[in-house]
DNA sequence: TGTCATCAGCTTATAGGACAAGTTGGGTAC
DNA sequence: GTACCCAACTTGTCCTATAAGCTGATGACA
Protein backbone atom coordinates (compact mmCIF):
# COMPACT_ATOMS: atom_id res chain seq x y z
CA UNK A 1 0.00 0.00 0.00
CA UNK A 2 1.15 3.43 -0.77
CA UNK A 3 2.20 5.72 2.16
CA UNK A 4 1.25 9.42 2.42
CA UNK A 5 5.02 10.63 1.89
CA UNK A 6 5.66 8.33 -0.76
CA UNK A 7 3.26 10.63 -3.08
CA UNK A 8 4.58 14.14 -2.72
CA UNK A 9 2.26 16.31 -4.54
CA UNK A 10 -0.20 13.44 -5.82
CA UNK A 11 -4.06 14.19 -6.46
CA UNK A 12 -4.52 13.70 -2.25
CA UNK A 13 -3.40 10.30 -1.18
CA UNK A 14 -6.29 8.73 0.98
CA UNK A 15 -5.54 7.01 4.06
CA UNK A 16 -4.57 3.32 4.18
CA UNK A 17 -8.10 1.36 5.49
CA UNK A 18 -9.61 3.68 2.13
CA UNK A 19 -7.44 2.64 -0.32
CA UNK A 20 -7.81 -1.22 0.78
CA UNK A 21 -11.19 -0.73 0.45
CA UNK A 22 -11.24 0.70 -2.72
CA UNK A 23 -8.93 -2.44 -3.87
CA UNK A 24 -11.28 -5.02 -1.63
CA UNK A 25 -14.39 -3.89 -3.38
CA UNK A 26 -12.97 -3.66 -6.66
CA UNK A 27 -11.95 -7.48 -6.22
CA UNK A 28 -15.34 -7.74 -5.41
CA UNK A 29 -16.93 -6.23 -7.91
CA UNK A 30 -14.84 -8.07 -10.58
CA UNK A 31 -16.16 -11.10 -9.40
CA UNK A 32 -12.84 -12.06 -7.07
CA UNK A 33 -14.25 -12.95 -4.55
CA UNK A 34 -16.56 -16.42 -4.54
CA UNK A 35 -19.55 -17.42 -2.59
CA UNK A 36 -19.57 -14.14 -0.11
CA UNK A 37 -16.52 -15.41 1.79
CA UNK A 38 -14.44 -12.12 2.63
CA UNK A 39 -11.08 -11.36 4.07
CA UNK A 40 -10.36 -11.61 7.44
CA UNK A 41 -8.55 -8.91 9.59
CA UNK A 42 -5.56 -10.98 9.39
CA UNK A 43 -6.26 -11.62 5.76
CA UNK A 44 -6.03 -8.27 4.66
CA UNK A 45 -2.97 -7.36 7.29
CA UNK A 46 -0.94 -10.34 5.67
CA UNK A 47 -1.68 -9.65 1.66
CA UNK A 48 -1.88 -5.56 1.99
CA UNK A 49 1.31 -5.18 4.21
CA UNK A 50 -0.81 -3.09 7.14
CA UNK A 51 -1.57 -3.34 10.46
CA UNK A 52 -4.34 -5.08 11.71
CA UNK A 53 -5.69 -1.90 13.03
CA UNK A 54 -5.74 -0.77 9.39
CA UNK A 55 -7.47 -3.79 8.08
CA UNK A 56 -10.02 -3.78 10.54
CA UNK A 57 -10.73 0.25 9.92
CA UNK A 58 -11.05 -1.31 6.63
CA UNK A 59 -13.59 -3.79 7.19
CA UNK A 60 -15.52 -1.21 9.42
CA UNK A 61 -15.62 1.39 6.19
CA UNK A 62 -16.99 -1.63 4.23
CA UNK A 63 -19.41 -2.35 6.67
CA UNK A 64 -20.69 1.27 6.57
CA UNK A 65 -21.27 1.37 2.98
CA UNK A 66 -23.37 -2.10 3.46
CA UNK A 67 -20.80 -4.05 1.32
CA UNK A 68 -20.21 -6.83 4.16
CA UNK A 69 -20.93 -7.97 6.90
CA UNK A 70 -19.02 -7.98 9.88
CA UNK A 71 -20.05 -9.39 13.62
CA UNK A 72 -17.25 -10.60 16.01
CA UNK A 73 -16.72 -14.51 16.30
CA UNK A 74 -18.17 -14.56 12.72
CA UNK A 75 -16.57 -14.65 9.34
CA UNK A 76 -16.84 -11.64 7.07
CA UNK A 77 -19.29 -12.12 4.49
CA UNK A 78 -19.99 -9.78 1.17
CA UNK A 79 -23.86 -8.37 1.24
CA UNK A 80 -26.22 -8.67 -1.41
CA UNK A 81 -24.81 -5.89 -4.24
CA UNK A 82 -28.45 -4.93 -4.64
CA UNK A 83 -27.97 -3.07 -0.39
CA UNK A 84 -24.82 -1.68 -0.83
CA UNK A 85 -24.65 2.51 -0.55
CA UNK A 86 -24.46 3.49 -3.70
CA UNK A 87 -25.71 6.96 -2.88
CA UNK A 88 -22.16 7.21 -1.19
CA UNK A 89 -19.42 8.96 -3.48
CA UNK A 90 -16.65 6.87 -1.52
CA UNK A 91 -18.44 3.59 -3.38
CA UNK A 92 -19.18 5.20 -6.46
CA UNK A 93 -15.45 6.35 -6.67
CA UNK A 94 -14.67 2.32 -6.76
CA UNK A 95 -16.90 1.19 -9.43
CA UNK A 96 -15.85 1.09 -13.13
CA UNK A 97 -16.76 3.69 -15.18
CA UNK A 98 -19.85 1.59 -17.00
CA UNK A 99 -21.21 1.08 -13.74
CA UNK A 100 -20.92 4.49 -12.85
CA UNK A 101 -22.35 5.75 -16.15
CA UNK A 102 -25.56 3.70 -15.38
CA UNK A 103 -25.54 5.02 -12.33
CA UNK A 104 -26.07 8.69 -13.14
CA UNK A 105 -28.54 7.20 -15.97
CA UNK A 106 -30.50 5.70 -12.29
CA UNK A 107 -29.75 9.24 -10.26
CA UNK A 108 -31.32 11.34 -13.12
CA UNK A 109 -34.55 8.94 -13.36
CA UNK A 110 -34.40 9.61 -9.52
CA UNK A 111 -34.05 13.42 -9.88
CA UNK A 112 -37.06 13.69 -12.80
CA UNK A 113 -39.02 11.76 -9.63
CA UNK A 114 -38.31 14.58 -7.11
CA UNK A 115 -37.55 17.77 -8.47
CA UNK A 116 -40.41 18.97 -10.78
CA UNK A 117 -42.47 18.42 -7.49
CA UNK A 118 -39.72 20.05 -5.67
CA UNK A 119 -40.20 23.29 -7.64
CA UNK A 120 -44.39 22.93 -7.59
CA UNK A 121 -44.09 23.12 -3.68
CA UNK A 122 -41.22 25.51 -3.15
CA UNK A 123 -43.41 27.32 -5.63
CA UNK A 124 -46.27 27.55 -3.64
CA UNK A 125 -44.38 27.49 0.27
CA UNK A 126 -40.87 29.17 -1.10
CA UNK A 127 -39.93 32.16 1.74
CA UNK A 128 -38.91 35.55 0.10
CA UNK A 129 -35.77 35.31 1.67
CA UNK A 130 -35.17 31.56 -0.65
CA UNK A 131 -36.30 33.56 -3.28
CA UNK A 132 -34.00 36.22 -2.63
CA UNK A 133 -30.89 33.64 -2.34
CA UNK A 134 -32.00 31.90 -5.65
CA UNK A 135 -32.17 35.13 -7.54
CA UNK A 136 -28.58 35.77 -6.08
CA UNK A 137 -27.73 32.01 -7.60
CA UNK A 138 -29.25 32.77 -10.87
CA UNK A 139 -26.58 36.00 -11.38
CA UNK A 140 -23.52 34.12 -10.61
CA UNK A 141 -24.31 31.39 -12.79
CA UNK A 142 -24.70 33.94 -15.47
CA UNK A 143 -21.26 35.07 -14.40
CA UNK A 144 -19.47 31.75 -14.18
CA UNK A 145 -20.78 29.88 -17.77
CA UNK A 146 -17.16 30.20 -18.40
CA UNK A 147 -15.77 28.39 -15.28
CA UNK A 148 -17.71 24.86 -15.30
CA UNK A 149 -16.30 23.71 -11.93
CA UNK A 150 -17.48 27.38 -10.36
CA UNK A 151 -21.11 26.93 -12.04
CA UNK A 152 -21.54 23.75 -11.33
CA UNK A 153 -20.65 24.34 -7.77
CA UNK A 154 -23.47 27.37 -7.93
CA UNK A 155 -26.00 24.94 -9.84
CA UNK A 156 -25.84 22.56 -7.29
CA UNK A 157 -26.78 24.95 -4.50
CA UNK A 158 -29.85 26.16 -6.17
CA UNK A 159 -31.11 22.88 -6.94
CA UNK A 160 -30.59 22.82 -3.05
CA UNK A 161 -32.25 25.38 -2.10
CA UNK A 162 -35.14 24.56 -3.94
CA UNK A 163 -35.27 21.23 -2.35
CA UNK A 164 -34.70 22.77 1.11
CA UNK A 165 -38.14 24.87 0.59
CA UNK A 166 -39.81 21.40 1.25
CA UNK A 167 -38.42 21.48 4.76
CA UNK A 168 -37.44 17.62 4.48
CA UNK A 169 -34.17 16.47 6.13
CA UNK A 170 -34.74 12.83 3.96
CA UNK A 171 -34.98 14.64 0.60
CA UNK A 172 -32.48 16.95 1.66
CA UNK A 173 -30.06 14.56 2.22
CA UNK A 174 -30.56 12.52 -0.63
CA UNK A 175 -30.20 15.83 -2.97
CA UNK A 176 -27.06 16.59 -0.98
CA UNK A 177 -25.57 13.20 -1.89
CA UNK A 178 -26.42 13.77 -5.41
CA UNK A 179 -23.59 16.17 -5.64
CA UNK A 180 -21.22 13.88 -6.20
CA UNK A 181 -23.05 13.97 -10.52
CA UNK A 182 -20.93 16.86 -10.53
CA UNK A 183 -17.67 15.17 -9.99
CA UNK A 184 -18.41 12.09 -11.04
CA UNK A 185 -19.76 13.04 -14.63
CA UNK A 186 -17.28 14.88 -15.34
CA UNK A 187 -14.75 12.11 -14.54
CA UNK A 188 -16.88 10.28 -16.63
CA UNK A 189 -16.82 12.66 -19.81
CA UNK A 190 -13.26 13.82 -18.74
CA UNK A 191 -14.47 17.45 -19.77
CA UNK A 192 -15.73 20.88 -19.17
CA UNK A 193 -19.99 20.06 -19.48
CA UNK A 194 -21.36 22.50 -22.81
CA UNK A 195 -24.53 24.07 -22.59
CA UNK A 196 -24.12 26.34 -19.62
CA UNK A 197 -25.77 29.34 -21.10
CA UNK A 198 -28.83 27.18 -22.06
CA UNK A 199 -28.54 26.22 -18.73
CA UNK A 200 -28.82 29.52 -17.24
CA UNK A 201 -31.86 30.46 -19.72
CA UNK A 202 -33.24 27.28 -17.71
CA UNK A 203 -32.44 28.27 -14.08
CA UNK A 204 -34.17 31.65 -15.17
CA UNK A 205 -37.25 30.28 -16.00
CA UNK A 206 -37.36 28.16 -12.91
CA UNK A 207 -36.54 31.25 -10.77
CA UNK A 208 -39.20 33.19 -12.36
CA UNK A 209 -42.50 30.66 -11.88
CA UNK A 210 -41.66 30.45 -8.36
CA UNK A 211 -41.62 34.35 -7.81
CA UNK A 212 -44.68 34.06 -10.04
CA UNK A 213 -46.17 31.39 -7.58
CA UNK A 214 -46.91 29.43 -10.30
CA UNK A 215 -46.09 25.70 -9.31
CA UNK A 216 -47.15 24.28 -12.19
CA UNK A 217 -44.99 26.36 -14.60
CA UNK A 218 -42.32 25.51 -11.77
CA UNK A 219 -42.71 21.85 -12.34
CA UNK A 220 -42.55 22.23 -15.96
CA UNK A 221 -39.27 24.53 -16.52
CA UNK A 222 -37.71 21.79 -13.84
CA UNK A 223 -38.86 18.63 -16.05
CA UNK A 224 -37.23 20.55 -19.28
CA UNK A 225 -34.48 21.36 -17.31
CA UNK A 226 -33.71 18.01 -16.25
CA UNK A 227 -34.14 16.29 -19.30
CA UNK A 228 -31.79 18.87 -20.99
CA UNK A 229 -29.27 18.58 -18.89
CA UNK A 230 -29.15 14.46 -19.37
CA UNK A 231 -29.55 14.80 -22.92
CA UNK A 232 -26.29 17.13 -22.19
CA UNK A 233 -24.62 14.30 -20.66
CA UNK A 234 -25.50 11.40 -23.18
CA UNK A 235 -24.18 13.55 -26.11
CA UNK A 236 -20.95 14.14 -24.09
CA UNK A 237 -20.64 10.37 -23.54
CA UNK A 238 -21.67 9.69 -26.85
CA UNK A 239 -18.79 12.13 -27.79
CA UNK A 240 -16.37 10.68 -25.70
CA UNK A 241 -17.00 7.17 -26.72
CA UNK A 242 -16.54 8.39 -30.49
CA UNK A 243 -12.87 9.54 -29.77
CA UNK A 244 -11.95 6.26 -27.63
CA UNK A 245 -12.71 4.96 -30.69
CA UNK A 246 -11.17 6.60 -32.80
CA UNK A 247 -8.29 5.93 -31.07
CA UNK A 248 -8.41 2.44 -31.70
CA UNK B 1 -19.27 2.77 29.57
CA UNK B 2 -21.01 -0.77 29.32
CA UNK B 3 -19.42 -3.61 28.49
CA UNK B 4 -20.88 -6.99 27.04
CA UNK B 5 -20.38 -9.08 29.92
CA UNK B 6 -22.16 -6.82 32.26
CA UNK B 7 -25.74 -7.24 31.08
CA UNK B 8 -26.11 -10.87 30.75
CA UNK B 9 -29.26 -11.14 28.35
CA UNK B 10 -30.16 -7.41 27.35
CA UNK B 11 -31.94 -6.72 24.31
CA UNK B 12 -28.43 -7.01 22.43
CA UNK B 13 -25.64 -4.28 23.61
CA UNK B 14 -23.86 -3.07 20.71
CA UNK B 15 -20.14 -2.22 20.73
CA UNK B 16 -18.48 0.30 22.69
CA UNK B 17 -17.81 2.72 19.91
CA UNK B 18 -21.69 2.37 19.05
CA UNK B 19 -22.53 3.19 22.58
CA UNK B 20 -20.06 6.60 22.28
CA UNK B 21 -21.18 7.85 19.56
CA UNK B 22 -24.70 7.47 21.06
CA UNK B 23 -23.90 9.55 23.68
CA UNK B 24 -21.89 12.07 22.15
CA UNK B 25 -24.90 12.58 19.54
CA UNK B 26 -27.47 12.95 22.08
CA UNK B 27 -24.98 15.62 23.50
CA UNK B 28 -24.80 17.62 20.50
CA UNK B 29 -28.26 17.31 19.70
CA UNK B 30 -29.18 18.60 23.07
CA UNK B 31 -26.51 21.87 22.47
CA UNK B 32 -24.35 20.61 24.46
CA UNK B 33 -21.11 20.51 22.91
CA UNK B 34 -20.72 24.78 21.43
CA UNK B 35 -19.24 26.39 18.48
CA UNK B 36 -18.68 22.79 16.95
CA UNK B 37 -16.00 22.07 18.42
CA UNK B 38 -15.77 18.30 19.21
CA UNK B 39 -14.10 16.72 21.82
CA UNK B 40 -11.05 14.70 20.17
CA UNK B 41 -9.75 10.94 20.74
CA UNK B 42 -8.20 11.76 24.19
CA UNK B 43 -10.82 13.99 25.09
CA UNK B 44 -12.91 10.95 24.21
CA UNK B 45 -10.98 8.02 25.85
CA UNK B 46 -10.51 9.62 29.56
CA UNK B 47 -14.15 11.05 29.67
CA UNK B 48 -15.72 7.28 28.94
CA UNK B 49 -12.91 5.80 29.89
CA UNK B 50 -12.40 3.21 26.81
CA UNK B 51 -8.99 3.07 24.95
CA UNK B 52 -7.86 5.47 22.51
CA UNK B 53 -9.14 2.39 19.58
CA UNK B 54 -12.91 2.99 21.00
CA UNK B 55 -12.57 6.64 20.93
CA UNK B 56 -11.33 6.54 17.10
CA UNK B 57 -14.14 4.13 15.94
CA UNK B 58 -16.24 6.66 17.37
CA UNK B 59 -15.24 9.23 15.63
CA UNK B 60 -15.00 7.28 12.28
CA UNK B 61 -18.80 5.94 13.16
CA UNK B 62 -19.94 9.54 13.40
CA UNK B 63 -18.30 10.53 10.06
CA UNK B 64 -19.57 8.16 8.16
CA UNK B 65 -22.55 9.89 9.38
CA UNK B 66 -21.54 13.12 8.40
CA UNK B 67 -22.36 14.21 11.78
CA UNK B 68 -18.20 15.19 11.97
CA UNK B 69 -15.69 15.92 9.72
CA UNK B 70 -12.05 14.43 11.14
CA UNK B 71 -8.75 14.70 9.23
CA UNK B 72 -4.82 14.00 10.59
CA UNK B 73 -3.85 17.25 12.46
CA UNK B 74 -7.19 19.12 12.61
CA UNK B 75 -9.25 19.07 15.64
CA UNK B 76 -12.41 17.58 14.82
CA UNK B 77 -15.31 19.80 14.13
CA UNK B 78 -19.33 19.11 13.95
CA UNK B 79 -21.05 19.62 10.61
CA UNK B 80 -24.26 21.47 9.57
CA UNK B 81 -27.02 19.39 11.03
CA UNK B 82 -28.89 19.89 7.57
CA UNK B 83 -26.24 17.49 6.25
CA UNK B 84 -26.08 14.59 9.04
CA UNK B 85 -27.06 11.10 7.12
CA UNK B 86 -30.70 10.96 8.19
CA UNK B 87 -31.19 7.59 6.36
CA UNK B 88 -29.11 6.02 8.66
CA UNK B 89 -31.07 3.56 11.34
CA UNK B 90 -28.51 4.19 13.80
CA UNK B 91 -28.51 7.86 13.58
CA UNK B 92 -32.33 8.05 13.68
CA UNK B 93 -32.23 5.57 17.01
CA UNK B 94 -30.26 8.39 18.72
CA UNK B 95 -32.55 11.12 18.23
CA UNK B 96 -35.31 12.58 19.93
CA UNK B 97 -38.66 10.82 19.64
CA UNK B 98 -40.34 14.08 18.70
CA UNK B 99 -37.25 14.66 15.89
CA UNK B 100 -38.03 10.94 14.61
CA UNK B 101 -41.95 11.48 14.64
CA UNK B 102 -41.35 14.47 11.99
CA UNK B 103 -38.31 12.50 10.01
CA UNK B 104 -41.56 9.81 10.11
CA UNK B 105 -43.51 12.64 8.38
CA UNK B 106 -41.02 13.57 6.08
CA UNK B 107 -39.93 10.46 5.05
CA UNK B 108 -44.17 9.70 4.03
CA UNK B 109 -43.75 12.54 2.09
CA UNK B 110 -40.92 11.55 0.16
CA UNK B 111 -42.49 7.69 -0.34
CA UNK B 112 -45.65 9.84 -1.50
CA UNK B 113 -43.41 11.47 -4.63
CA UNK B 114 -41.53 8.46 -5.10
CA UNK B 115 -44.38 5.36 -4.55
CA UNK B 116 -47.30 6.33 -6.86
CA UNK B 117 -44.83 7.08 -9.78
CA UNK B 118 -43.12 3.40 -9.41
CA UNK B 119 -46.07 1.84 -9.26
CA UNK B 120 -47.49 3.48 -12.76
CA UNK B 121 -43.34 2.51 -14.00
CA UNK B 122 -44.07 -1.28 -12.61
CA UNK B 123 -47.58 -1.65 -14.10
CA UNK B 124 -46.01 -1.07 -17.18
CA UNK B 125 -42.80 -2.68 -16.99
CA UNK B 126 -42.72 -5.54 -14.39
CA UNK B 127 -42.17 -9.23 -15.42
CA UNK B 128 -43.98 -11.82 -14.87
CA UNK B 129 -42.03 -13.33 -12.20
CA UNK B 130 -42.74 -10.06 -10.31
CA UNK B 131 -46.01 -10.22 -10.59
CA UNK B 132 -45.92 -13.91 -9.17
CA UNK B 133 -43.71 -13.01 -6.43
CA UNK B 134 -46.17 -10.19 -5.66
CA UNK B 135 -49.29 -12.24 -6.01
CA UNK B 136 -47.65 -14.69 -3.05
CA UNK B 137 -46.82 -11.61 -1.00
CA UNK B 138 -50.59 -10.14 -0.84
CA UNK B 139 -51.49 -14.13 -0.16
CA UNK B 140 -49.12 -14.08 3.08
CA UNK B 141 -50.02 -10.62 4.26
CA UNK B 142 -53.79 -11.65 3.89
CA UNK B 143 -52.55 -14.70 6.28
CA UNK B 144 -50.66 -12.56 8.54
CA UNK B 145 -52.74 -9.93 9.37
CA UNK B 146 -52.69 -10.86 13.45
CA UNK B 147 -49.13 -10.74 13.18
CA UNK B 148 -47.96 -7.44 12.71
CA UNK B 149 -44.34 -8.02 12.64
CA UNK B 150 -44.51 -10.60 10.24
CA UNK B 151 -47.03 -8.63 8.15
CA UNK B 152 -44.68 -5.29 7.99
CA UNK B 153 -41.41 -7.97 6.64
CA UNK B 154 -43.66 -8.65 3.95
CA UNK B 155 -45.61 -5.57 3.46
CA UNK B 156 -41.69 -3.83 3.16
CA UNK B 157 -40.64 -6.62 0.91
CA UNK B 158 -44.09 -5.67 -1.24
CA UNK B 159 -42.86 -2.18 -1.80
CA UNK B 160 -39.33 -3.07 -2.54
CA UNK B 161 -40.35 -5.78 -4.75
CA UNK B 162 -42.17 -2.74 -7.34
CA UNK B 163 -39.17 -0.65 -6.82
CA UNK B 164 -36.95 -3.26 -8.19
CA UNK B 165 -39.14 -3.32 -11.12
CA UNK B 166 -37.69 0.19 -11.92
CA UNK B 167 -34.37 -1.35 -12.02
CA UNK B 168 -32.52 1.46 -9.91
CA UNK B 169 -30.22 1.23 -7.51
CA UNK B 170 -30.88 4.35 -5.84
CA UNK B 171 -33.83 4.49 -5.80
CA UNK B 172 -33.24 1.09 -4.14
CA UNK B 173 -30.87 2.17 -1.77
CA UNK B 174 -33.59 4.58 -0.15
CA UNK B 175 -36.72 2.31 -0.21
CA UNK B 176 -34.07 0.07 1.34
CA UNK B 177 -32.98 2.68 4.02
CA UNK B 178 -36.83 2.89 4.74
CA UNK B 179 -36.82 -0.32 6.03
CA UNK B 180 -36.57 1.68 9.88
CA UNK B 181 -39.81 3.10 9.56
CA UNK B 182 -41.51 -0.11 10.01
CA UNK B 183 -39.27 -0.66 13.17
CA UNK B 184 -39.20 2.91 13.89
CA UNK B 185 -42.73 3.56 13.78
CA UNK B 186 -43.34 0.76 16.18
CA UNK B 187 -40.80 2.52 18.41
CA UNK B 188 -42.83 5.71 18.74
CA UNK B 189 -46.32 4.17 18.67
CA UNK B 190 -45.44 1.57 20.99
CA UNK B 191 -48.00 -0.76 20.12
CA UNK B 192 -49.38 -2.85 16.85
CA UNK B 193 -50.14 -0.51 14.01
CA UNK B 194 -54.00 -0.96 13.58
CA UNK B 195 -55.96 -1.57 10.31
CA UNK B 196 -54.05 -4.46 8.77
CA UNK B 197 -56.69 -5.91 7.26
CA UNK B 198 -57.95 -3.06 5.07
CA UNK B 199 -53.84 -2.55 3.98
CA UNK B 200 -54.03 -6.08 3.08
CA UNK B 201 -57.22 -4.82 0.21
CA UNK B 202 -55.59 -1.99 -0.30
CA UNK B 203 -52.19 -4.07 -1.64
CA UNK B 204 -54.34 -6.46 -3.25
CA UNK B 205 -56.34 -3.50 -5.02
CA UNK B 206 -52.36 -2.57 -6.47
CA UNK B 207 -51.24 -5.84 -7.18
CA UNK B 208 -54.79 -6.24 -9.39
CA UNK B 209 -53.76 -2.45 -11.00
CA UNK B 210 -49.98 -4.25 -12.14
CA UNK B 211 -51.80 -7.29 -13.42
CA UNK B 212 -53.85 -5.54 -15.41
CA UNK B 213 -51.27 -3.19 -16.80
CA UNK B 214 -52.92 -0.29 -15.59
CA UNK B 215 -50.44 2.47 -14.57
CA UNK B 216 -53.19 5.09 -13.64
CA UNK B 217 -55.02 2.89 -11.53
CA UNK B 218 -51.56 1.42 -10.29
CA UNK B 219 -50.76 5.48 -9.37
CA UNK B 220 -54.17 6.00 -8.23
CA UNK B 221 -54.49 3.13 -5.22
CA UNK B 222 -50.55 3.53 -4.11
CA UNK B 223 -51.47 7.08 -3.39
CA UNK B 224 -54.29 6.02 -1.31
CA UNK B 225 -52.69 3.24 0.63
CA UNK B 226 -50.12 5.71 1.72
CA UNK B 227 -51.92 8.27 2.68
CA UNK B 228 -54.11 5.31 4.47
CA UNK B 229 -50.59 4.48 6.31
CA UNK B 230 -50.14 7.40 7.04
CA UNK B 231 -53.11 8.19 8.63
CA UNK B 232 -53.31 5.09 10.30
CA UNK B 233 -49.47 6.60 11.85
CA UNK B 234 -51.15 10.03 12.94
CA UNK B 235 -54.07 8.27 14.36
CA UNK B 236 -51.80 6.30 16.63
CA UNK B 237 -49.26 9.00 17.73
CA UNK B 238 -52.74 10.83 18.59
CA UNK B 239 -53.89 7.99 21.10
CA UNK B 240 -50.31 7.03 22.32
CA UNK B 241 -50.61 11.27 23.83
CA UNK B 242 -53.65 10.77 24.85
CA UNK B 243 -52.94 7.64 27.29
CA UNK B 244 -49.43 9.70 28.35
CA UNK B 245 -51.75 12.90 29.30
CA UNK B 246 -54.22 10.15 31.23
CA UNK B 247 -50.71 9.05 32.87
CA UNK B 248 -50.09 12.39 34.05
C1' DT C 1 -27.19 -44.93 16.40
C1' DG C 2 -28.68 -40.46 17.52
C1' DT C 3 -28.65 -36.44 20.41
C1' DC C 4 -26.63 -33.07 23.08
C1' DA C 5 -23.00 -30.86 25.77
C1' DT C 6 -18.39 -29.35 25.65
C1' DC C 7 -14.35 -27.49 23.98
C1' DA C 8 -10.68 -26.04 20.71
C1' DG C 9 -9.74 -22.84 17.33
C1' DC C 10 -10.84 -18.99 14.67
C1' DT C 11 -12.58 -14.43 14.54
C1' DT C 12 -13.62 -9.87 16.08
C1' DA C 13 -13.53 -6.44 20.34
C1' DT C 14 -10.87 -3.81 23.48
C1' DA C 15 -6.67 -2.21 25.76
C1' DG C 16 -2.10 0.16 26.18
C1' DG C 17 1.99 2.12 24.49
C1' DA C 18 4.89 4.03 20.85
C1' DC C 19 6.07 6.74 16.90
C1' DA C 20 4.93 9.13 12.33
C1' DA C 21 2.81 12.85 10.02
C1' DG C 22 -0.18 16.81 9.31
C1' DT C 23 -2.06 21.45 11.19
C1' DT C 24 -2.18 25.36 13.75
C1' DG C 25 -0.69 29.23 15.99
C1' DG C 26 2.57 31.69 18.49
C1' DG C 27 7.05 33.41 18.87
C1' DT C 28 11.37 34.82 17.07
C1' DA C 29 14.59 36.68 13.77
C1' DC C 30 15.15 39.91 10.40
C1' DG D 1 5.80 44.66 10.15
C1' DT D 2 6.69 40.53 7.79
C1' DA D 3 8.12 36.10 7.12
C1' DC D 4 9.87 32.03 8.71
C1' DC D 5 10.20 28.40 11.94
C1' DC D 6 9.24 25.53 15.54
C1' DA D 7 6.57 23.58 19.39
C1' DA D 8 2.34 21.65 20.76
C1' DC D 9 -1.62 19.31 19.57
C1' DT D 10 -4.12 16.08 16.81
C1' DT D 11 -5.01 12.20 13.93
C1' DG D 12 -2.69 8.12 11.32
C1' DT D 13 -0.26 3.77 11.70
C1' DC D 14 2.10 0.02 13.99
C1' DC D 15 2.89 -3.58 17.63
C1' DT D 16 1.47 -6.72 21.19
C1' DA D 17 -1.65 -8.75 24.39
C1' DT D 18 -6.01 -10.28 26.16
C1' DA D 19 -11.19 -10.72 26.27
C1' DA D 20 -15.24 -12.35 24.21
C1' DG D 21 -18.25 -14.41 20.73
C1' DC D 22 -19.16 -17.95 17.16
C1' DT D 23 -18.60 -22.40 14.66
C1' DG D 24 -17.80 -26.88 13.99
C1' DA D 25 -15.99 -31.11 15.51
C1' DT D 26 -15.35 -34.27 19.11
C1' DG D 27 -16.97 -37.27 22.42
C1' DA D 28 -20.10 -38.75 26.16
C1' DC D 29 -24.39 -40.53 27.12
C1' DA D 30 -28.94 -42.33 26.22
Amino acid sequence: MQRGQESPDAVKVRTLPVQVAAHLTRRIVSGGIEDGRAPSELDISREFGVSRVVARETLKILASLDIVDVAQGRRVVVRPRAEWDYLSPLLVEWLPSETVGELLRELHQLRALLEPELAAMAAASATDETLDRLKVQVDRMSELESEPDAYLEVDHEFHMEICRAADNRILDRIMYSARWLGTTSRRVTNEAPAGLHRATAQHTEIYEALVARDPAGARTAMRRHLSNNYSTLLAENEQKTKRADRRR
